[in-house]
DNA sequence: TTGTATGCGTTATCAA
DNA sequence: TTGATAACGCATACAA
């Protein structure tokens, strides 16, 4: 036998029980008034006033195992504190808050093992969907993905029609873009700090950037291309390493963290920044345009991805019948005087402050 | 009449119930083998056989009906793209994910009936405990901390001596040293940029600012302080305000978003840094150490006061008998280029990339 | 409209 | 060790 059903809980926090003994009805009746649903005049009167008088409080959890939800969405990145993840965390916890949902993070350390770990735990249900965005796919990612318990959408480039929802972006394109604009306002020697090439943005970009030279005819010196991580050390050692080997008149850095190493780099040997040296980052994320001088970007709609995403698993819980999904959000180059085609003069007697539009000039955002 | 309990769930997911039958035992006998507690060898190999089979992953709703726990930790913030926030909640995550639990994140906007409705919204135990940083603390706040019904852990400044478990730094104390460290390099107007006086942070910043020149006999001239918000671009629109009516040798600044920009207003204004005037943030966040020059920031310990908080946590949730705790994190001063007391000349030609330490010079550090 | 009785999936109790 | 069953707290078919 097991234990007797207590009105009041042992800890004391009242429940339907509480309220409906106190109000003089059935559970029964005590939890459809609570619900707004059906009840006489007075037996709402009578409920309504037990619950305010013992401070009734539905719990959480005993709804979520009736109604099989739980109302938490689930956000999987390498990195919760790298700025583009950031971005994009801050635009899906938006959405999800406004749906009346709460947002669980995890940081994956970018490690595959951390990533199956938690595809599998979907399976327990205690969030309501994920969004993941893999920085490398493997074939067991795709299965994970495909056979998920709980609705999934990734955030990034995903082989051959996986059926799952999925919003990308166009990196090589991206790349181009910078690539485009250089060559534009006259630069000729063009470098590439980028990140490694067994993920799949790493790879993209060095795809996309070896794409843009041969389109132009341009024949590419390897001694012009570097790479190390996503992050800023390591940003800046790889643009010192080119820089002492190479005599570039333009870098595209493969995010912001990388250009903003780059920056670093460049200031620090005495280069001026965009006479001697253009300098195009990626992501643009306000990092950018924090810059002294503000940092021209790649935007590859960080934010505007995780919008998305959070709203295409919004839907897909829904209803999960809904087929798979693919959205693509454009690329965008924002030009700022990192990159200027007039460089401004180093003691600028006019007012520097007037406003600067968040993306003063953009190209490409119908290609 | 209720419905009828299915040995599979409508969804096709197996149970206990599904693993029970396929092994030839009771549920109760699988739950124990599951929970590996108990059971004969022969109905250990049946269960565990069985449950490979169907493929069985235990429900986490139901678990938590049961153990009245959910494995989930919240925190609360203004803004969890904050690089201060971010810092802390990469640490909060850092410490929860590795005892098994998991984080949600919540923003604020730093609007106080958004923090008493998630305050309020405690009482249905979605989680087990929370972290909450409120900008600004109302009585109203601290009735909903105090009677709150998970544990809660306030990280911040909490007046006289509530209840409640508690991590805070000393950002009067850590003005000074800014301060402290710019008349010995020989400055003399000293110049702040604050974020708003209403805020907690704010106001212990200005009370400390204004101690600290008294503490020196030196007189303020109001001329020299500007407020705004925390935030990047307000803090480089108060810095041109403060620029264009005094002329300061050094700038304290309340966070380093204020910082940088504030930087960006003095370099766009042809001033050197830190030669004319010396700048000095405040949280010392990844940022100030990417910036050219790089900042000098006064440490609040953001990732450290995280990780206390998330300690501080995870102990109540296993002993909620402990007597509140108060935990006090001491700024401490990283002197960086942004207020070198030897300007490094403009064209460096030494290599400019000796490795730099994350805080080179440090004081305070025991005061 | 109201109350009774189940069921959500799990764990814990108790008797065998 | 094992099985039957209550209980976690809530929502809902069904009968009254």
């Amino acid at each position: 036998m097991g234990r007797k059903r207590l009105q009041e809980p042992a800890d004391g926090r009242p429940t339907v029980h509480t309220v409906a003994a106190r109000a003089g009805v059935s559970i029964a009746s005590a939890s459809r008034v609570l619900n707004g649903v059906g009840g006489s005049p007075e037996t709402i009167r009578k409920v309504r006033a037990a619950a305010a008088e013992v401070g009734y409080v539905p719990n959480a959890i005993a709804r979520s195992l009736q109604s099989q939800r739980t109302g938490l969405v689930a956000l999987a990145v390498e990195d919760i504190g790298n700025p583009v993840y950031v971005e994009m965390m801050r635009a899906i916890e938006a959405v999800v808050a406004s749906s009346g949902r709460q947002l669980v993070v995890h940081a994956t350390g970018g490690r595959i093992d951390n990533e199956m770990t938690l595809l599998r735990r979907l399976a327990n249900r205690y969030v309501d969907g994920m969004i993941i965005s893999p920085i490398r796919v493997t074939d067991d990612h795709l299965g994970a993905l495909v056979g998920s318990p709980v609705p999934v959408v990734v955030v990034g480039q995903l082989g051959a029609d996986a059926p799952v929802d999925n919003v990308r972006t166009d990196s090589r394109h991206g790349v181009a873009l910078a690539v485009d604009h250089l060559l534009a306002i006259g630069r000729r020697r063009i470098g590439f700090v980028n990140g490694p090439l067994d993920t799949v943005p790493g790879a993209a970009r060095d795809a996309g950037f070896r794409a843009a030279l041969a389109r132009h005819g341009i024949e590419l010196d390897e001694d012009l291309v570097e790479v190390g991580d996503f992050q800023y050390a390591a940003g800046r050692a790889a643009a010192v390493r080119l820089l002492a080997r190479a005599a570039p008149d333009a870098l595209v850095c493969a995010n912001d963290l990388i250009a903003v190493g780059a920056l670093h780099a460049l200031l620090a040997t005495g280069r001026r920044v965009p006479q001697d040296v253009a300098l195009i980052g990626m992501d643009d994320t306000e990092l950018a345009q924090m810059m002294f001088p503000q940092l021209s970007s790649v935007s590859l709609g960080s934010a505007e991805r995780g919008r998305r995403a959070a709203e295409l698993l919004l839907q897909r819980i829904a209803d999960p019948a809904l087929p798979p999904r693919r959205e693509q959000v454009q690329p965008s180059l924002a030009v700022r005087a990192s990159s200027a085609a007039t460089p401004p003069s180093p003691r600028p007697s006019a007012d520097p402050f007037e406003p600067t539009p968040a993306h003063p000039y953009r190209e490409g955002v119908t290609s």
